[in-house]
DNA sequence: TGTGAATGCGAATGAACATTCGTATTTTAC
DNA sequence: GTAAAATACGAATGTTCATTCGCATTCACA
């Protein structure tokens, strides 16, 4: 398993023809389905050159290794479930435990789409798993958690509503991967992911209480 | 990366002097040294044999293959943790929930422990993730839980303890592991798992107070 | 249309490994 | 004590890969 350039996963170069760009768009495209239809285990640049009917050099013009590709694909995703998370969270519109309950949903689902490229990214997770970006996509992430916690528990100490987002945020992230380990129908994952809200809801309604008055 | 065989995890030949058994139980310890300290990454046979003080040749003599290896060792933890598992949970002599809260704390503990091996060994994971075995042992515990479930939730609907059930079984294995991918103060390890039981507690409290009456 | 820059190519290179097998050593049984 | 069985050994084998680099092709622009 010669994997030598242990960091380093911006960009080589950036394309400045219409050619280079398309390339790069190929990479990509070929990447998830190798990811999809092979497995981490037999991801390689040369399966993905092929796939994207490419040759391996012009892969490294733009990528400096392998595990950027993958991180390439992460980011994509993270930043997608970040959109959704925001949205959700900060739509003032509905009351905070329905927007949880919709959150827990299109979290679910989104995890059993493409469930196939999400098990292989994440078997792949230990090539990119200390990147700064990880962490910062983490981050944005715990802090919509947060603010939505501020509204949902107004009364509770900064303590517990940090426990709690931390806590939902874990359940959220841990139970969705291991949710989309395994196939599911849509049925199956309504009624769990309406498990989950329930639990939710639950928790923060009871934690509500206690600040307010007693159990 | 020549990983050509795929299955047969089964021992190769069993130990019949003292010496041999030895020898198995060096090449495990040394295992889960070389794995806690190196990664799954890193974890070759070269390596294990060597911090064994062994040969590669011996080392093939008990464990058909790397993955055997591996699996050995997650197998172990499994049965560790399926008997602290039945042992909290069959414990009548306290109620329900208080199991259940001693039960996570037991479990979150035990994932701090060992928490780099554990890390490892659930990066290597895709080496062993479709045997028999694997399955039994979720089976296992899964089973513990829905018993618990129905001495908790008595009134409720089979389907809806097996919900449950699968949740909180869900919920305990992949928060766990997340868990143990940062480094935790004991504090925090407490009052993360004691947040983690208020939320089960407050879901199976609801759940069966809709099972009683209404909500 | 000519020319330098940008791209694209893919055989070749060098590692890192898993696993085997012929040989050497130790144990057991007589 | 000795022969056969059991163990132990580790150099050798054969793969799989990531990554490079010298050369070929295409583009942008004069």
């Amino acid at each position: 398993m010669p994997e030598r350039q242990e960091s380093t996963i911006s960009p080589r170069k950036q394309p400045k023809q219409a050619r280079s760009s398309e390339l790069v768009g190929a990479i990509l495209a070929a990447a998830a389905q190798v990811l999809a239809r092979e497995g981490a285990h037999r991801f390689t640049t040369a399966r993905v050159a092929e796939r994207a009917g490419v040759s391996v050099g012009s892969l490294y013009q733009y990528f400096p290794n392998k595990a950027a590709i993958l991180f390439r694909l992460q980011r994509d995703e993270w930043r997608q479930t970040s959109d959704v998370l925001h949205g959700i969270l900060e739509d003032v519109g509905s009351p905070p435990l329905e927007r949880l309950r919709a959150l827990v949903h299109a979290f679910i689902r989104s995890e059993c789409d493409e469930s196939a490229m999400r098990l292989a990214l994440s078997d792949a997770a230990p090539l990119y798993r200390n990147e700064p970006e990880a962490r910062a996509a983490k981050a944005s992430a715990s802090g919509a958690i947060q603010s939505f916690m501020r509204e949902v528990l107004p009364t509770a100490t900064d303590a517990t509503r940090t426990l709690a987002g931390e806590l939902v945020t874990a359940t959220f992230a841990a139970v969705g991967k291991r949710f989309s380990e395994t196939p599911r129908t849509p049925e199956e994952v309504e009624s769990f992911a309406d498990a989950m809200a329930d639990m939710f809801c639950a928790y923060l309604r009871e934690l509500g209480h206690v600040g307010h008055g007693r159990e």
